[in-house]
DNA sequence: ATTGGCCAAAGTGTATACAATTTTGCCTGA
DNA sequence: TCAGGCAAAATTGTATACACTTTGGCCAAT
């Protein structure tokens, strides 16, 4: 995998918009972030055009790029979407599941309680996403993988605002389960687990928050 | 909508993809694209980024683009993924459809027969589609359309490359009978017409044996 | 004859310059 | 005071110029 200048705008962008140094709302002017970043704007247009397209941010003509305010409906079609998709995953991945996959999906979490010892925010939430998109690649659906990546990553920004790192937990605990049932080939329980497990993602999210959003702008001071 | 010079530009790509002036596998050198549309490169290469994202053509760092070679595989899982998607939203919606959303699911099968009587190839596979994408719209679910639009648009290729116009004209005669099941409110009736349906479109789709890649450049005039 | 390297040509990646558009603030006139 | 409009500043849209990478062929050495 090639790692692209643009990637890297887009990488710290998305960090800045997570981390609340740029709020839902705000203008991204192309100019500014050129001399943070230090690139020219054809750069910078290139990674807002990538933004764009994860929703992360809203593409206006002529008038600029803007941080995307996610709303509660979009939040809860979008978790509509996954339930379609990841509950006849399950159903479907636990009769054929093999011990070697299993042995993979327990590996991933291992990764994932080593990411939330780490306390670190930024990560988290997109290592316990990808265990979702992780089961789509084991199922050898490489399309499923991407559509699911997608949508996670969509609805990236209000989990990773809003989810506490008691949820983070929760979520580990419920993967963890999830493969459990697998493994045993048990489709009823893998499905229903998966059920409440989308739902308790679902609940975790906030959407009044505590605003303690600490000003630091991403102006080169 | 606005329509910026840069979908005039996907446009005439996709156009030549789907009429085979361009072969899968195909190189697309950014100054001669530029060239055939009066503009520069600038505009050709965004118009690339947005293709490769629609998975039409492929970015390869460095070494430029190219057509996609969409394979059988793939096919399989995005039809795969698609019936995740619409059984399930065929199911949900049965149940609660409305006199209003029945006539208008009624008016765009006429739209569809319309685009039919044409006989233009470009425009019937999109309005085909549509259909589909359409039904999600209705169902309130802004997400669930924009998945389902690139999944479609993303096979989009493979079906119209390949449908025959008695496929389609099968098609219709399918949507209309969904649309049948559906103002009856008979949800089972309605899912296994829409699993029999994908199957049919899936089944349409007939991949020629040889897949040599000829050099057919767009024609310059 | 074959292989390896070097050089030119072609093409992509990035920066900059210029044009068109939007935004902002001021001034005028009622 | 306030609405309207004009002009300047700021910002985005597009084109061009330049740098870097890949590609293809020629020639020399084995």
């Amino acid at each position: 995998m090639d790692i692209t200048p643009t990637d890297t705008i887009v990488e710290g962008i998305t960090r800045a918009i997570v981390e609340h140094q740029l709020l839902p709302g705000a203008k991204l002017v192309e100019q500014k972030l050129a001399n943070h970043f230090g690139v020219s704007r054809t750069l910078v247009r290139q990674a807002l055009f990538q933004l764009s397209q994860n929703r992360l941010i809203k593409l206006e003509p002529a008038r600029g790029a803007f941080v995307s305010a996610p709303s509660q409906e979009e939040a809860k079609q979008v978790f509509a979407v996954r339930r379609m998709l990841e509950l006849e995953m399950t159903r479907n991945f636990a009769p054929h599941i093999t011990a070697q996959q299993v042995l993979a999906l327990r590996q991933h979490i291992q990764q994932e309680r080593a990411a939330l010892a780490q306390e670190k925010l930024s990560g988290r939430t997109e290592v316990l996403g990808d265990f979702h998109v992780y089961m789509a690649t084991l199922m050898g659906n490489v399309v499923l993988a991407q559509v699911l990546g997608d949508l996670i990553s969509r609805c990236a920004l209000i989990t990773l605002m809003y989810q506490s790192s008691a949820d983070a937990q929760h979520s580990v605990d419920e993967h963890d389960a999830l493969v459990t049932a697998l493994a045993a080939k048990d489709a009823d329980k893998a499905v229903s687990l998966m059920q409440a497990h989308l739902d308790h993602v679902q609940k975790s999210v906030r959407f009044e928050p505590e605003t303690s959003c600490q000003d630091a702008p991403m102006s080169q001071g």
